[in-house]
DNA sequence: TATGAATGAGTGTTCATTCAT
DNA sequence: GATGAATGAACACTCATTCAT
């Protein structure tokens, strides 16, 4: 992490005119082009150097100011929160559809799992950022718990309502369990988070 | 400011010798002196902001100048090992005697995995280091490696010969993931990082 | 200290563009001002501490940050060629002036040498960066050569096809040579730098 | 050049043990002993990383404690010059030799300087102590002067007497010249020092 | 007398963030 | 609104020199 964040403000992050409500995108078209030229350049650049990346470098791949990425993500957090917001929303919904088609809710847990790790490892160090004391990147921890949590939260109470699971593991812990286990996975192939993430699904089984 | 540090919660870091064999302490007792001042400064510092805190903290801490820090300690990796040895040391002795006494070997690799964990919870950000892509850190890493590693193998082993567990895990894999699992634990009360590392050992049992 | 530095005797350091074409001045006028500003405390540094000094030492003559400087100059070797870029300029240009006016080629040999002496001996330290095993200033010795070898050349070539010198010394030899004659000249006034140099392109004359 | 000297002290070196006369060896056979250490390792190191290696790395090889060191040589030009001693007085005695054996007093000359190069090129770094403005070197300066330059200068002066050469290069100028050609000749073997010291001689040849 | 531990100023370099233009 | 120049704290690391042991 590169961490010298030197004052936090994290700010809701719901309103983006991105996501699902049209909540007032920008009026002129240019603002509008270049937040979608950000968008790509960090896109790209997170792909390359991961989230730690200087912003200097997306900025300038965007080929735009500095000042313009600020305006548009005054946070690194708001930054990673736009590139993904697809991906994770897209995570979010496949919650229910599991539910409904897996033929059990741990079946469906799992496999919602296994989506949630895809998404973490192939993003380049964003994994890490789901820890909880790292400076600075508030905005992004929420966004993912708000969004997130609820649909893992209902995955595993089904499951141990189905009395498939133990009950002393909460959706959070979970989920930040399952970030942790990513931590690292893109840059050592001998490295299996996903079966790792799998094991641990499958510790939470009832020992019966 | 430039006062002996009396060091918070320092335990167990008197003697600086290698593991076996009384390897050439240094002659001067001025010198061990200050080697056991920068441990006793280093243990703190590293609590209070982590192992990746900058050298020079530790060395003002300990009240002596950055070049006698990095004669003892060339390497911050050298500092952490020389702090930790000790419990890594009782870590890595604990494995076989579990082995001998517990009821199962899954139940010994239990056992011992808490005993991992307690270790890397209570040390601030020192999990987070045996991610393998740290640069500098190679030192730290294959100390930790060469020592625990064929720790957690045997338990591993045993385990599998026992027909306990699932063989397609392997140590490396293990304890990379229990690492991982308590990266950011020791900053959140609520996030159970042993909790996750049973549920995970759990999670190795044979389905069947 | 953080006065703007008004410079002892920074002549001929105004325009910062490129040798030839006006190869895109910054548009921002305090931009330009301060790079202005960065040549003319070099160049004072530079004469007070050699061209060995601290960057920083610069910056702060200079009144600006660090930052500021490494952003116009990356390599103390680029500061350096923009400071004399005119003079070594002038240098250059001068070969086949002198070529063109000199009673024979041996006599503009002779002159341009001692242009050349006198722009290295009045850089403190500059010649000593000729010598090819100094680290780091790669950029500044390519530039030299660059600029002033094939005029070196030239008119040692004439000077040879003209019959009046010795062939085995080529234009790279000589001018090291005289680099070298140059070094620590500035700070003793007994040394001779220049009459030095004039005895070697003397000793350069056909034996008959 | 290191150059971080915080406190020169250019005391006579005249009264070692070692050149001409027995002044006083030390009395301890020990001392003595690790003197002829040091110089040996000195000389290892010198070759290997030139005569600014630190001097740390001396008394290293030389396997005797830094004040050890210090309390033989308190001057890196001390050690220097206890290390080439010997050379110096062979290329001292050589002038007057060469003097009563050369056909002219110009070749007696030519020869010397060939001598005096060779010595200085075979020394990595050497030759660049011989500018003034080097600080803490003034012993190793002062020796070099106070040994060679009555040779030279009486070598130039026989040549001028004879007629064969200009007068207006003085002896100490003639050497500072040489000397600086040879900076930096051991590790380029594309730049002849040895051939342009012998230009340099040639240029001083009477034009007529 | 020998040792080598300790000192700490000095240097290059990076980057998040602000704000004048 | 957009730009990107400027800031400067932060950090790791080196080594000549001193002096307690």
């Amino acid at each position: 992490m590169r961490g010298r964040a030197r004052g936090g403000r994290n700010d809701a992050v719901k309103q983006s005119d991105e996501g699902a409500g049209p909540a007032a995108p920008s009026r002129r078209k240019d603002a509008r082009r270049n937040k979608e030229t950000l968008l790509e350049a960090a896109a790209a650049v997170f792909v390359t150097s991961g989230v730690d990346a200087p912003v200097r470098d997306v900025a300038s791949r965007a080929g735009v100011g500095l000042g313009t990425l600020y305006r548009h993500f005054p946070t690194r957090a708001d930054l990673i929160i736009a590139v993904y917001r697809h991906q994770v929303e897209a995570c979010a919904e496949a919650g229910p559809a599991l539910l409904a088609t897996a033929a059990t809710p741990h079946s469906a847990l799992r496999q919602w799992i296994d989506l949630f790790v895809d998404f973490l490892v192939t993003k380049h160090g964003l994994a890490a950022v789901l820890r909880s004391d790292q400076a600075g990147f508030g905005a992004l921890h929420d966004y993912f718990l708000d969004r997130l949590l609820p649909v893992c939260a209902e995955l595993l109470d089904s499951a141990v309502t189905a009395g498939e699971i133990r009950a002393d593991i909460d959706a959070l812990t979970l989920m930040r369990g399952v970030g942790n286990l990513c931590i690292g996975a893109e840059s050592d192939p001998d490295y299996d988070a996903r079966r790792l993430a799998g094991v641990l699904v499958d510790g939470l089984r009832r020992p019966g």
